[in-house]
DNA sequence: TATCAGTGTTTCCCAGATCGAAACGGCAGC
DNA sequence: GCTGCCGTTTCGATCTGGGAAACACTGATA
């Protein structure tokens, strides 16, 4: 979990969103002594938070273990409702993921990793973690931002390039290759180089404050041949072009 | 925002999680000044905080104010797919929400307001407000939830029923004698009792551990007479029989 | 049934983090 | 240039949050 220890950050405040992320990244309740341990802690400081962010109302007790509460998304969808990046980018990702019939979403990138402002879901096949983490080097929407940020930028976030699956590129001369390719064409294919059996496509967004891309993912064996490589793209293009315009 | 402060809980947490409420709720990004009065804090000290949650990847700064990152919404994300409950109503949900063709969603309650779980909103008119703090006295959803609950609990959640619009009941007794009806037929109305304009119909569920509702919005005009009070009703009924026995 | 190893919970005290007051610097508008 | 308001910074006293250790409970084991 990326984190800047930038100034001095206040530091309970720092130990207590340690342990919300550990709630909600277990896929069930947890108890004092694994939050501890996870977060690096005594038992007796994890247990003063996790009670705190109960008392809040952002996590359960069940049985004496622990785990995130839904109030957390109440929160983060009364933001989506108050924000407007989301609210224009909603309806053109919807439709473009209807026309692909497959999943699309819209990133941007933050501190080194892309996070999805919005996906349209409604064509999940099921078959691929969804909302995980996407690294920049090993996504198309990624390395689509990648190709458009200044070599400084790509170097700092390139220190460490995790193999995810055989796929992977690695090695920074080899991305280095693969990012004019996407610069030169418009668009950035993964083959199954983020999760095995799914290939994706993006393009990037340029807009004045920050750097964005659309994509479109799918299985494999779906997403393959002329339709991988010009017909979803095609559609992303022309996406592209009136997210940006409806963007400015 | 409630917030039971029971026992001990770490007061610099606290802080942190009041002044990112702040952030959400504002449309616009916000100073320092005006997070310390809401927050009741010193400028000082609402900075550090602040500040500590933009190191944190949960707030930016935009010409010196601030606004919440859509690292909330991440986090948000990630528990939504790791959450079971989520998951196994989604599909319902959505089915519910095609055949009436209107929103639908499920709610459970906590500390005493109805929280979204789920909202199919594919056919949302945005003709009024989506993710608010839904009153159990005064939605569909809510007076379902309350039907359920012992005397006494319905008591202390209605110290206050504020009235939202003309037709918001606010009589105890008055309330008293509708969650009868509600008991007796099976699903509840909501006609323009939370916002001017919609009509709602809920019916609860009644699951093991926690007591929640789903439910159907629309606009008056269109939700209104024999299908409003018996078509949409009935597809919730059968779709509660279908989500209550998913959820054992 | 007794023992034990593993939990979650509570108590306690002190180091040091957190808070607030006040001073600082920058900006906008009379 | 003056004034008022804002975000930022400094700094010291206070009192909170952290850790060690004891406690309570649970379930497994023999």
């Amino acid at each position: 979990m990326s984190t800047q220890t930038e100034g001095e950050a206040i530091e309970a405040t720092v130990r207590s969103f340690s342990v919300l992320h550990v709630l909600v990244d277990a896929p069930r309740p947890v108890g004092v002594t694994e939050i501890a341990s996870r977060t690096d802690v005594t038992k007796s400081t994890a247990y003063k938070h996790v009670n705190t962010l109960v008392s809040l109302g952002y996590a359960e007790k069940v049985e004496s273990r622990y785990r995130p509460s839904i109030r957390l998304l109440d929160c983060a969808r009364r933001l989506e409702w108050n924000n407007e990046l989301i609210r224009t980018v909603r309806d053109p990702v919807d439709e473009l993921a209807e026309m692909a019939n497959e999943v699309a979403g819209l990133v941007v990138e933050r501190d080194g990793v892309a996070i999805d402002v919005y996906c349209a879901d409604q064509y999940y096949s099921g078959t691929f973690p969804a909302y995980n983490t996407r690294y920049l080097h090993c996504s198309a929407a990624g390395k689509a931002i990648l190709a458009e940020l200044p070599e400084r930028r790509i170097d700092s976030i390139l220190e460490t390039c995790p193999a995810l699956t055989d796929h992977t590129i690695t090695d920074r001369d080899e991305l280095s290759m693969e990012l004019n390719r996407i610069r030169e064409r418009g668009f950035s294919l993964d083959r199954q180089e983020q999760f095995p059996d799914v290939n994706s496509v993006a393009v990037s967004l340029r807009t004045d404050d920050f750097v964005s891309a659309v994509y479109v993912s799918g299985q494999a064996d779906e997403l393959s041949g002329k339709r991988f490589e010009e017909n979803i793209p095609g559609l992303l293009l022309s996406a592209s072009r009136m997210l940006t315009s409806a963007l400015e």
